[in-house]
DNA sequence: TATAGACCCTCCAGCAACTGGAAGGTCAAG
DNA sequence: CTTGACCTTCCAGTTGCTGGAGGGTCTATA
């Protein structure tokens, strides 16, 4: 498998698996006589996982320690279960940072008359 | 005012302050013989609404935007409700976001029993 | 007056995780 | 043999700063 194809198939941008090789979190399985970067069945895997992972919002260091156990079999699910958590705490935090920024924008923008008067809440606020 | 003076003034740290400068956001009043810079209370103002307005999550250009109608007196309340609409519907979608990340992550982070044990649902999950 | 220390300056590099683009090599089909 | 779709590397840019090097300035005290 060549590059695009492997991206495809992971759902990832070509760019991507580029970058992903270059920092070594997923190698490709080999390269051409040409150079080419070629992928096989367990590397594809790897970049749907990390597809995945990022998608959580997993750094690519949290990625790296998620794939390594992935192919680890002997691994404690404790570990996995410790970064999953680490990341759900930081999930929580952002929302309640954003629940808060909520509340108070959109109280203020509901209170702003939003006509052609300058008088505004908004820029009160911030003033 | 010097700039570390103004900056703790206005909550920031100097750095910013300097690189608000660099980028023609917030420009300091003057600059003294030996070049530095020196910023009066209209500054100071500027550099604590910039603040604010950052701390809602407002880009640079918003800020820019921002700024300028905070500094036009004719300006209509109809354009800063406008810019802090979108805002809090950026807001709103990343809370979405957030949620549904949370939702999973949570369900998947309960279930699994995180002992010693290789099997784990998470892994699954990513897998 | 000398000097120490706290300021200030500019410029360059780096962060995270890509993304875009230039310049150029490779491959398969017609 | 050419065309066009691949592939390669390398460099720059994104956002909003932040850290540091190397060097100038200012003020207080000895």
């Amino acid at each position: 498998m060549n590059i695009s194809e492997a991206a495809k198939a992971a759902g990832l941008p070509v760019k991507t698996v580029r970058y992903y090789a270059d920092i070594g979190l997923v190698s490709p399985t080999s390269r051409s006589d040409a150079g080419y970067r070629t992928y096989d069945a367990t590397a594809l895997r790897k970049l749907v996982f990390v597809r995945r992972a990022r998608a959580f919002g997993f750094g690519i260091d949290a990625c790296r320690e998620l794939l390594d156990l992935y192919q680890d079999h002997g691994r404690s699910s404790a570990e996995v279960k410790q970064i999953a958590s680490r990341r759900l705490d930081e999930i929580t935090l952002k929302q309640r940072e954003l629940q808060a920024l909520h509340d108070t924008l959109s109280h203020l923008v509901q209170s702003c008359r939003g006509d052609d008067r300058p008088d505004c809440p908004i820029i009160d606020y911030l003033g």
